[in-house]
DNA sequence: CTGACAATGTGATAACTATCACAGAATCGT
DNA sequence: ACGATTCTGTGATAGTTATCACATTGTCAG
């Protein structure tokens, strides 16, 4: 996989993801082969857009036929980086946290979850978390630091997720997902993503309040 | 609210969310007014991007002053259509659905949850909703045809959740929300929001992968 | 071997979004 | 009352992303 120089469109690699899950679904209704139109049905993007995305990247396709399913889904998975084994940690056991802990998704993309963090006594050692081992978040950083966790995901409220993440950077985490209703800042060099659940509420809200004009 | 004939930036509706709840923390902080430059140092946004995206829809500063912190969240509630106190119900209450029906958020944004669906019989009528009465899933489109409910929010497994969207839609649901890790497809006339989970993680992998570079 | 065909990969173009820079408007001190 | 000051609102501009259209390349049948 050569990646070319310029930089890829942030929003290109948001449809890499999604290309994974469609891919997946079209070999499991037996299509070894698909084209960029068939991909572009099953995902709900236009054909020249997923074309276009894969050119950033190299040829994975052959003219006059297509793509075997199989083969671009390794492809991609290959350049989003999902073959490397990220060991990861979820902060905050509450009921969001559970939801993630319980997601089989993490091991098929490559992410290892090493521990679980809450500050609840009760819940240390408690089996809510699906076998992963609860600590309390004292240990965030010499856990962080001992394990080597690279990726940390924050579901705390929003009152704790700001001092979870400095734990988290002090420990010497690399990237930050983070749940919690919040803006919380981090040094430059930790790449952070936040997901806004309200945000895609408020923004429902108004697409709505737009329609009934 | 005069709304300025041409067609708004999906990326200012996002932000116009946050700066919500920015504005919320700065009256905490004890600002009865704010610039643009505090603001977007409070969301890390730029100024320049603030003021446009406000101009979208009105003027709601004051030149050489800023904005009324307070007043200017009720304009930008007012806005995305917070007021209207849309009927929602939560479909799936497993720790997903749970951690939604725990959220203050709701309210707060004029969502009112107005029932929770399962396919789980145990969980029917038990109080895991946080006070929320949970139906049968057979029970969705009467529901929410008799409640006239709005917003559907689907945080089912992957497998049921298209056709957990096709009772909804067949009720009459005008929004959904889904946060199943699958397209879900419906009828052009429903407004409709993927939150893919999956897909903010391949893109910190992804983002990470870059890094070491 | 060759020509018809099918679907990719990509340069050019159009559409959209963010940034810049400054004119305009309100306040405050003297 | 007025000039200095401050910060908004916005037209112009730059930058980014998506779409289009077609040249290119591989397949397959006869």
């Amino acid at each position: 996989m050569k990646t070319k120089e310029s930089k890829i469109p942030e929003a290109t690699i948001k449809r890499l993801s999604t290309y994974i899950s469609c891919l997946e679904r079209l070999q499991a209704e037996n299509n070894p082969v698909t084209s960029s139109e068939m991909l572009g049905e099953s995902c709900q993007v236009s054909p020249a857009q997923i074309r276009k995305d894969l050119s950033y990247f190299g040829e994975f396709g052959v003219r006059g036929v297509g793509y075997d399913t199989k083969k671009l889904e390794g492809e991609i998975k290959e350049i989003l980086g999902l073959n490397h084994n990220w060991p990861t940690t979820v902060v905050g056991v509450g009921k969001l946290g559970q939801a993630l802990l319980n997601f089989a998704f993490f091991s098929k993309h490559g992410f290892r979850i090493i521990a679980a963090f809450d500050s609840d006594e009760n819940k240390i050692g408690s089996d809510i978390a699906h076998g992963v081992t609860i600590l309390p978040t004292t240990e965030i950083e010499k856990t962080v630091k001992d394990e080597k966790i690279s990726i940390g995901i924050i579901t705390t409220p929003a009152d704790s997720a700001q001092e979870v993440a400095d734990k988290l950077v002090a420990g010497g985490i690399k990237g930050l997902l983070n749940f919690a209703p919040i803006k919380v800042k981090v040094p430059e060099i930790i790449t952070m993503r936040n997901v806004s659940i309200t945000s895609e509420l408020d923004n429902l809200a108004y697409l709505l309040t737009q329609k009934k004009r």
